[in-house]
DNA sequence: AGAGCATTGTACTGTACAGTCTAGTCCAGA
DNA sequence: TCTGGACTAGACTGTACAGTACAATGCTCT
C-alpha cells in the first residue's frame, strides 16, 4: 500500500511479499491436501506465518483456495501448446512439435497434481472444472482441431473429422504418459521416453491421415536415438 | 447368524437386506459427494435407516467405505475387456470388439463416477489408487498388450513395442469418449458415438500397425452407418 | 526515542461430525 | 401374551476446524 519502497522492500527479492508467502505454501498445501484437507492452521504453519497474517490477506478459505488457483493456473499456461499450431512446418515437424509442448505440459508434478485436484474438487466448485475444461483441455483441443481444418484445406492431410482427430492425437500422447500418473503417483516420464511417445504418435496419426506417405520406411524407420 | 429362515427373509427378495439398503444408499452418496464430504448422518437418512443401525453393520466410517467400493468394484468388472482378447478373429474385429468393450465400460454414470472419486481419494487412501490401477486400468492394458504381443508373433500385426501400441489405442479410445466427462461432468456419448469413435479408433490404429492393408479402401472407405 | 502499522499467538465462538450410550419401539416366534 | 433381538431416535463426548477478537511484539520511517 505504502505507495513509496514498502516495507518489506529488500527490492523485492527472495522471499517477496508475505502475501505470496502464504500463496506458495498454500499451492503446497492444497495441491497435496486437496481443499477440504486443509486447513488454515496448516497453510499458516508452512508458511512460516501467523494464522491471524492469512486471514489478513485473505478474507476467507475460499477466497485464498481461488487466488492459489488463479496463481497456479497462471505459471501453467496452456499457451505453450496452444501458440505451436501455427507454425509453418511440414506437418510432420508441426506435430512433433505440438506433442512434445503436450508432452513437457505435464511434466512438473505440479500440473498432475493440479488435474487431479481439479478432479477432486470438481463436485463442490463446479466453476473449477468449468473454466478448466474451458481454458486447459478444451482449449488445446481446439487449437489442434483448428490446425488440422487448415491443414485439411490446403490438403496436407486427409482429415475428415478434425475434431476427433485432434482427440485421437491428444490420447495417443496422454494415455502412455499421463494415464497412470494421475490415478497412481506414477514418476514423470523421462525426456527421452516423452520424445519417443510423441514420435509414435506421430508416426500412427500420420499413417493414417497422411497424403503422401510420410511414413517414408515402409518398415518401422527411424527410431528417435535412444 | 441365524441357521434357519432369518427375520428379514421375505425370500430375500425386494429390499434385500438392511445391509444392502446402506450400502447402495452408501455409494449413491460417496459417489457424489466424496469421503469427506459424505457424514454417517447423510447416509443413515438416505438409506431410510437409523444412524445407530449403520453403526451396527459397519464399524467405522472407513469400513462402510471399504465395503462400498468393494461392492461398487464388483458391480463394475474389466473382465468384459480383458475376456475380449482371446477371440480368434481376424485383427480387426477383434480389435474392434475390445475398443468398444472399453467404451461402453465407460457408459454408466457410476464408472466414471468412481474414477473420478479414485482419483480424489487416491492422496488420502494410496491403496484404493494402488488396487484400481493393479486390477482395472492396468489389467485392460495388460490384456491389450498382451494380445497384440500374440498378434506380433503370428505376424498379423508389425508391432514393435506392444505395450505402448496399446496403450495408444486404449488412448485413441478413450480421450475422445472419457476425458472431457471425467473433469466436466458431460453426459454419457450415445451408441452411435461410442462405434463411430471405435471404428475410427481401429483404423487409425491399423493405417499404422497393419501388414496388410486393412484399411482397404485408398481413402476413406466405410463409415459406420450414421 | 516514539508513532504507526503489520505480524503474531492465544483465546474464544459456533459448527460439523465421528463415535458411544441408552431408552424406547417394533416384530417374530413360542 | 411374553421374550429376545434388531431397529430407531435422541442425547452426549470429544475433536477438528473456520472465523473473530484482542493484546503483545516487533519493524520502519521520522
Amino acid at each position: 500500500m505504502s505507495k513509496s519502497v514498502g516495507k518489506t522492500s529488500t527490492v523485492e527479492a527472495e522471499a517477496s511479499t508475505k502475501r505470496e508467502q502464504i500463496l506458495t505454501a498454500a499451492s503446497r498445501v492444497f495441491l497435496t491436501q486437496g481443499y477440504r484437507g486443509t486447513s488454515m492452521e496448516m497453510v499458516a504453519k508452512e508458511s512460516g506465518a501467523g494464522r491471524q497474517t492469512v486471514y489478513n490477506q485473505f478474507a476467507s478459505k475460499k477466497a485464498l483456495f481461488d487466488d492459489t488457483l488463479a496463481l497456479l493456473w497462471e505459471k501453467m499456461s496452456v499457451d505453450r501448446i496452444v501458440s505451436r499450431t501455427g507454425s509453418d512446418r511440414s506437418p510432420e515437424e508441426a506435430l512433433l512439435e505440438i506433442g512434445n509442448a503436450i508432452a513437457d505440459f505435464w511434466v512438473p508434478e505440479n500440473t498432475v497434481a493440479f488435474l487431479r485436484m481439479v478432479i477432486a474438487e470438481s463436485i463442490h466448485f463446479p466453476e473449477l472444472a468449468d473454466s478448466f475444461f474451458t481454458f486447459g483441455q478444451g482449449a488445446a483441443r481446439r487449437a489442434v482441431t483448428e490446425y488440422l481444418s487448415m491443414l485439411r484445406e490446403t490438403r496436407a492431410l486427409e482429415v475428415l473429422d478434425p475434431e476427433l482427430a485432434a482427440a485421437q492425437f491428444i490420447g495417443l500422447v496422454n494415455e502412455p504418459l499421463l494415464s497412470s500418473r494421475v490415478v497412481d503417483g506414477g514418476k514423470a516420464p523421462s525426456t527421452v521416453r516423452r520424445r519417443r511417445v510423441v514420435h509414435e504418435a506421430v508416426r500412427t496419426f500420420l499413417a493414417r491421415y497422411g497424403t503422401d506417405k510420410h511414413s517414408a520406411s515402409p518398415r518401422h524407420g527411424s527410431e528417435p536415438r535412444r
